[in-house]
DNA sequence: ACGTGTGAACCGATTCACAGCA
DNA sequence: TGCTGTGAATCGGTTCACACGT
């Protein structure tokens, strides 16, 4: 399989590149808070494991936003991390499958500083549907196509069995949804432009697990 | 073969050839259930989005398992996938912090595939604390040290707030854990005899909205 | 003929190293 | 001097293409 790649004004970098912009954005958050003013690339990177030039090049597909000599003002590349992450608007999503996981999510204060806001969440279960989660009312899946395109809604997170992850989600893309967060443990087919990440936390432990298994 | 066997620890491959492996394994198990005998590189990968180039190099890192013109028959890669993955044998596990994200991992069933046990869990919260959520005792995080010890458990997980992730993993390390599955929000430090991995939904989200509002 | 196993070629991501500027 | 920005070099993972076995 070929990597995706992203290409914006005839630069190309990949996926990476914007999963370390996020974590940049939460360290600068950090020193903001802790009232630092500037910081350099060396500085900034020894908190993550990542080299600094890395850090460079990644920042230098978007434009030039440090000073030679000096570094990077905080409250200005924070600025800028959030207008190229896009996320200086907010973004509305719907969950589906509300179990353990999916109410987990329901609660999940993490996603507000990336200004995220659950929307929705559906549920095939009577018994779930129509109560109200931390101020998110579970719909029923019945009603999925419906509400998504009232809602206008682009991006969901799927923590369905995985027998029905894709019947999910081929209804999901009908009903106009573009980029979904897969936690169900299957590989999802979908048109390319429909953009799909998967978390697989059996994966990541596993990986552990061989790694522990065959030191030495 | 006996080139595999010596070469094995010389041939240098990435984690990134492990997590796939584990995706082998669960289609694999699916194929078996379906009575399937044999499957070729081609028919499995189509199923998972890799070049089926990708599925004969991983494998061979770890031996030779199919028949030339025939395919690779499914009951025995199984077996010799959880060979390879060590988990032909239990892995019992701790998770610190029973937040809702411990919590709904506590109850997720789908680490037994990958013979992966929660073994005890940890908070700091007394109303918590002498809990019993799908049969795990919720202990005192003060008393981590000394049941990680006891059990010998080698493998953890951290669902702690961010802020206190780097202590609960500094104390887990000197108790003898030597990988960590990390869903808090922020880069752990640990000594490079300790693995670790990282969840950060809210990346995998950002990551999406990135794409989304790229478009074109 | 068919599909595996694998060295070689390829390609993309990371790192290097230094020019350029404060 | 110090640190950024970036073309060039490097490194490593993926794919190609074909020899080999059935």
């Amino acid at each position: 399989m070929p990597k995706s790649k992203i290409c914006i004004r005839k630069i190309c970098f990949s996926v990476e590149t914007v999963k370390r912009l996020s974590l940049y954005l939460r360290d600068l958050r950090k020193l903001a808070k802790k009232k630092i003013q500037f910081i350099s690339s060396n500085k900034i990177t020894q908190l993550l494991n990542i080299s600094p030039a890395q850090f460079r090049k990644d920042l230098s597909y978007f434009g030039e936003f440090g000073k030679r000599g000096v570094g990077y003002e905080v409250e200005k590349l924070i600025k800028k991390l959030e207008e190229i992450l896009g996320i200086n608007k907010e973004w509305r999503i719907a969950v589906v499958g509300v179990g353990r996981l999916g109410s987990a999510l329901l609660r999940f204060e993490g996603f507000s500083k990336f200004n995220i806001k659950i929307k929705t969440a559906f549920d095939i279960d009577k018994k779930k549907i129509g109560k109200v989660i931390n101020g998110i009312k579970i719909e029923d899946v019945g009603n999925l196509e419906r509400v998504i395109k009232k809602e206008k809604i682009k991006l969901s997170l799927i923590c369905t069995p995985p027998q029905v992850a894709q019947d999910i989600t081929n209804r999901l893309v009908s009903a106009g949804i573009r980029g979904i967060l897969n936690f169900a443990p299957v590989a999802l087919k979908v048109a390319n432009n429909v953009f799909i990440s998967n978390v697989d936390m059996a994966c990541e432990l596993e990986q552990l697990i061989f790694l522990l298994n065959n030191e030495r």
